[in-house]
DNA sequence: CGCACTTGCTAATCCGATTTAACGGAGGTC
DNA sequence: GACCTCCGTTAAATCGGATTAGCAAGTGCG
């Protein structure tokens, strides 16, 4: 790659002026003081040539690479994917970073690997995100540095934290349900331990049913049950064709994802029951397939897009990091899964 | 962000050797003698102090960082996405390289500026990549640089590609359903032209098609019809409705994507007609709903994983890149979505 | 014994910027 | 006229490594 072949000197060479009096006028800093006849000839002479600063000499003397390093155990899975990043990129060119992204697998040989890679190509912070909300203890190569989580928590470990505000999600939720008329008669699909593996269940489960059971409970309304599965398509098909073949008659379901939704919504289709006359269905994540379905689904979104911006604008502020949460609101993307309560029958 | 404070000059003076031999020694460089001895106490030293290179430092001599740019139009989009970004840092990471990931939005100011802010952090090549297969005109800033192409054409460009052979992938759609004994009664939704803007039309129909006609023709199979419209669920369901609502009765569906198998599935399912019994379906692209689908559907797999990881081999390979195109194949994934013709009713 | 050659290591540069310290000339003061 | 103070500018050092040129001690050989 040939590289640039310009470079400051020969920008000041042809300025007719010294190598530093060519750095202020172009840097346009203004503590030392350049002519405008010297910084005009400069300029010049860099456009003239089609100067390119050399941003790895600089980041060696100013010890700052405008760069970011986003370490994350899986960027590809559904659903936190693609958006967050590109929240993070949106945030990072505002500012003028660019980002190394990396991916772990989940693997601490590789992530140790990974934030050395970042940390010896002088990255000046980085993001260590998590594909679902967990608690987390990032690798003590980070320890001491600029570092932000997101969409993870980690006691003891001195850096904010970015994360979806799950418990008013499951408020939101329950409002949508609520409004509708729905008091009974409803159901939680997916429920708390989707990843079973995790220390203290399931964050997002656990804080969506605490803000669900919390509006429930101050309307007077009840969750008649909690079928508890993973949260993938076939757990929603098999757990709501369960209920139904139980005898239960649902008139509402509030489900952990859109996958579980879609499920549903099969089991649904084959018992013969329509969404949302017979049955209104409340979701969470808002992936794609949330828009596609018929009808389309009324989901609470996690807010992917704004967890990667947020961690980004928090990382790129001036001052110190201190250890606190931010909680990113879940709107709720209203579609035509909801319908009207209807009288018991 | 505390950067590495122990320097290679650190541990040399540690060592008791020069700040040269250290470097010989740490470099592991076989071209310059250095005695068993004195790289033991390199070696040693470096590892008592925590010694880590600065990459910027070395890059700043070497002219290599190490480092490369992906520049795309998109990488959030369906269903070009995570994928590729996986394959290409599991190539990267392998080679010791790191990726600067960067979204352009399709906006040519952006991509200057990002592509500029690439080429001044000394990247050592860039992967500029579509989010679908079209042609491109790449910046004149990457003009002479090392470039590999992903999922795009630039003729005139002396650059590589690396695109998915999406004429095989019609050929193996064609003769997935002509093994199931399918020769007549078969419609293509979706057809060629996907991205009306496209100058010549949509590169991945118009390949598909080819190849499907190919295979047909040859086996003296034929397609009914090609209902041309966008690729997205709904133009699935509109399209089918519409073709049974006309008074046909497919009995296969070649469908350009999986969101217009998915609108293909709830058109037929409200006609009452049952996949595969009725109608087998073939698809395009192999998102996750695929499997999530009841029956589950027989796609053709978009080798998003391995494109981005041919692409950084490609680029990482020793010596210059020529213009030509790399076919990646696209798998079929058979699922529950094809089933065996019956004599014409 | 003396010359050429190795071997093992180091001093000095360089990469392309930023930054500090200082310098020459203009203008002002007494 | 001597002394100071600004101003605008520049020489030189620096960042942390890689690389080139060369140096001193040891070895081989005739």
């Amino acid at each position: 790659m040939p590289a640039n072949r310009v470079t400051m000197a020969d920008v000041a060479r042809r300025a007719g002026v010294s190598p530093t009096t060519a750095s202020f006028a172009l840097s346009g800093r203004t503590d030392m003081r350049i002519s405008d006849a010297a910084r005009n000839k400069v300029l010049e002479a860099a456009a003239e040539l089609g100067y390119r600063p050399n941003a790895t000499a600089r980041s060696l003397r100013t010890k700052s690479s405008q760069t970011i390093g986003f370490v994350s155990d899986a960027i590809t899975t559904t659903p936190f994917a693609g958006e967050v990043i590109r929240g993070a990129l949106e945030a990072a060119r505002a500012k003028e970073h660019l980002l190394f992204i990396t991916e772990t697998g989940g693997d601490r040989a590789v992530e140790s690997g990974l934030v050395n890679g970042l940390l010896d190509r002088q990255v000046d912070a980085v993001i260590y995100a998590a594909m679902y909300t967990h608690y987390v203890t990032p690798p003590p190569e980070l320890h001491g540095r600029r570092v932000v989580l997101l969409n993870c928590l980690a006691p003891g470990f001195d850096a904010p934290s970015v994360i979806p505000d799950e418990i008013e999600a499951g408020r939101t939720a329950g409002r949508a349900l609520l409004a509708a008329g729905h008091t009974d008669g409803i159901w939680a699909i997916g429920g708390h331990q989707a990843v079973p593996a995790t220390p203290d269940g399931i964050f997002a489960g656990i804080e969506r049913m605490r803000g669900l059971q919390e509006v429930f409970r101050d309307a007077g309304a009840r969750l008649n049950g909690v079928a508890e599965c993973d949260w993938n398509t076939e757990d929603g098909y098999r757990e709501v064709g369960r209920l139904l073949a139980e005898g239960h008659r649902p008139r509402a379901l509030v489900c952990s994802t859109d996958r579980v939704s879609f499920g549903a919504y099969q089991a649904l289709a084959e018992a013969g029951l329509s969404v949302p006359r017979d049955v209104s269905i409340v979701s969470f994540d808002d992936q794609d397939i949330a828009g596609w379905l018929k009808p389309a689904l009324t989901t609470v979104a996690l807010p992917h897009h704004e967890l990667g911006r947020r961690a980004v604008e928090l990382i790129l502020e001036d001052g110190p990091l201190s250890a606190s949460s931010h909680r990113v609101p879940m709107p709720l993307r209203e579609r035509d899964s909801i319908g009207p309560a209807r009288p018991a029958n």
